[in-house]
DNA sequence: TTCTAATATGACAACGCTGTCATTTATTGC
DNA sequence: GCAATAAATGACAGCGTTGTCATATTAGAA
């Protein structure tokens, strides 16, 4: 028979309001109490019942995680981040992919949230990017954590995690013009991703520093996808002056660049240079191995779950949400041999 | 104001009692009753809260899929697969990743399941496998459904899914050999996962059939992944006689085994055909790609939960856990340009 | 010391459902 | 048509917490 807040409570001989204090960390239980119940607490393995609490209280401890990725890896590393630190807080995850593009998106979304009680979201990109998505969820006064592609934050009322990719889309296409490129092409995903906006400024703000112009025939626009890659490499290599290096929006577009390349006879990176960003596992295993930009995504989701909770406790106490501080990533550049012969 | 139970009663005129018979599906409600409970039901657009029926009853609406698999692409596809049956049925779903070989592994589950009260588990290789593991559920009485593989059930006495890796290891290697190769290499994963084992005999069974020796030199051992591949190019590259077939485990054994042999100027198919398995979205996207048997995972999670959800029905109604119909799969066979410099 | 204000603790009713058991209503057999 | 039985329904107590409000204790000021 497992402990409850009762049993708890006669072993510490106070009463069962007092143990909630405590599990509740309410601060206003005297030390020696407070000892008292730990130690009762620890004596007989308590768990308190998550049911029993959702049912008491307003909301219950579970956080959803809503996102629409196609990218297998990314998502599995989100999910273990925020995992850690949901098991560390007694939170429980529910996951809940879903297609943003949909027309219902929104309904969906507040109905799950609703029928699970849901006590906050993690957003990441292109959901913590809509808009109409963030209002609704503000009208609602449900609290969310947005996972986002920028150097500082559009407003600081909600938590929020910030991708600095302007500035390692820079260090990338640097990279590339200090192995002395001048012709750079640049493959976009989606303009719905606010990441493909600021990558492209990364890469132009690098063309100007050294002198380079743009050139508009250089700048494809696609999706997330190895199908965008491989097309682009038909219409790049088929220019009068085709590209000496290409800078894809992520590793996906990157592979199917590179293997564009090889079915058109190129060497990589001998007639060619590629570079993609994300730091997807299949970017080491590609032949050769992408050149890219790591984003530590574990810690990002853990980052990001660890401000929400701490927004929401301090919800519960000041029964108002605070401005929390943004927290910052920068990802890392790094170079393989997609990019250097040398590597 | 969400509605509750009470509120429904109220509008269909009876007892709440009565309301949760029909959400329940008792069966003990006569045909008029009933349509005038479901009709109260969508009036209102009432939802069971799941805090109060897991609180007041046993058992809470959670399953759990429980995993140690590296393979994220596996995982994702299981967990949609997953979550449309919970949906279908109301059921949560709480992802449970974890290390199969850590020392612990069997208080960590018991842990989860008593602290969430999960109400049943899904199990994919390795821990479907792990007869510890199977065993101490049974004597906890926790209910489970178990992803294996092989041809026919261990036994029938609680839900289960066999993937047939034996037949199409078989039809793989029998392609290869009718593609002219005699002398084909197989590069096994981890002995845990009996997959390997099934794919193994496959591959002997095929072999045999067609009146060609096994040769040992041929037979590598390894774990599911691409350096695996990598270091088993080296290897079987630089035999005497080298092979002109490889049969990969998985795609990434493959993958890595396409890799290795391109460092070693090999040309893939000419000089070397490479098979994998599984179907991994980056098997399209190897150059060439590669040949591998199609696993419908989605469709796979969803039987396996549909048949949990099932049982776990059975159980409440009748108290006992009744035999089930496993459900069977059959890999499909996906001949790409890695083994067939035709496609 | 005494009174007031702050702090610490407790009693008890919710929360929304399910299980148990009593009660009412329909069905069967004679 | 009447008891005996089966089927349908209801009353009500829990489930293990938290929130509210009352009470007891302590500290600080006069």
């Amino acid at each position: 028979m497992a402990a409850t807040i009762k049993s708890v409570a006669e072993q510490a001989g106070v009463s069962i309001k007092t143990v909630s204090r405590v599990i509740n960390n309410e601060g206003t239980v005297k030390p020696d109490t407070l000892k008292r119940v730990q130690d009762a607490i620890a004596a007989l393995d308590y768990k308190p019942n998550k049911a029993a609490r959702d049912l008491a209280g307003r909301e219950n401890f579970v956080l959803s995680y809503v996102y629409d990725n196609p990218n297998a890896y990314y998502v599995i590393d989100m999910q273990q981040g925020i995992l850690q630190e949901c098991r560390n807080n007694g939170y429980e995850l529910l996951i809940h992919p879903c297609n943003a593009a949909s027309e219902d998106i929104l309904t969906e979304i507040l109905t799950m949230v609703e029928s699970a009680r849901v006590a906050g979201l993690i957003l990441s990109p292109p959901l913590s990017e809509m808009p109409e998505v963030l209002r609704s969820l503000n009208d609602k006064g449900i609290c969310y954590v947005r996972i986002l592609s920028g150097a500082t934050a559009p407003d600081t009322s909600l938590p929020c995690v910030l991708i600095n990719d302007y500035e390692a889309s820079f260090a990338i296409t640097e990279h590339l013009i200090n192995n002395g490129h001048k012709r750079i092409a640049f493959i976009a995903g989606e303009r719905e991703h606010h990441s493909t906006i600021e990558r492209q400024h990364g890469y132009q703000a690098a063309l100007k520093k050294h002198g380079i112009e743009e050139d508009p025939a250089l700048l494809i626009d696609g999706t997330y996808s190895f199908g965008t890659g491989v097309k682009s490499a038909e219409s790049l290599l088929s220019l009068d002056v085709p590209p000496t290096a290409v800078f894809a929006c992520n590793d996906e577009i990157a592979a199917g660049m590179l293997y564009g390349a090889r079915m058109q006879g190129f060497d990589v990176p001998k007639d060619l240079a590629i570079a993609g960003f994300e730091n997807s596992p299949f970017s080491r295993q590609t032949f050769p191995p992408l050149t890219t930009a790591s984003q530590p995504t574990c810690d990002i989701a853990r980052a990001a779950t660890s401000s929400l909770i701490s927004c929401l406790k301090m919800r519960k106490k000041t029964g108002k949400v605070t401005a929390s501080e943004p927290v910052y990533f920068v990802p890392e550049l790094l170079i393989r041999a997609s990019s250097d012969g040398n590597k």
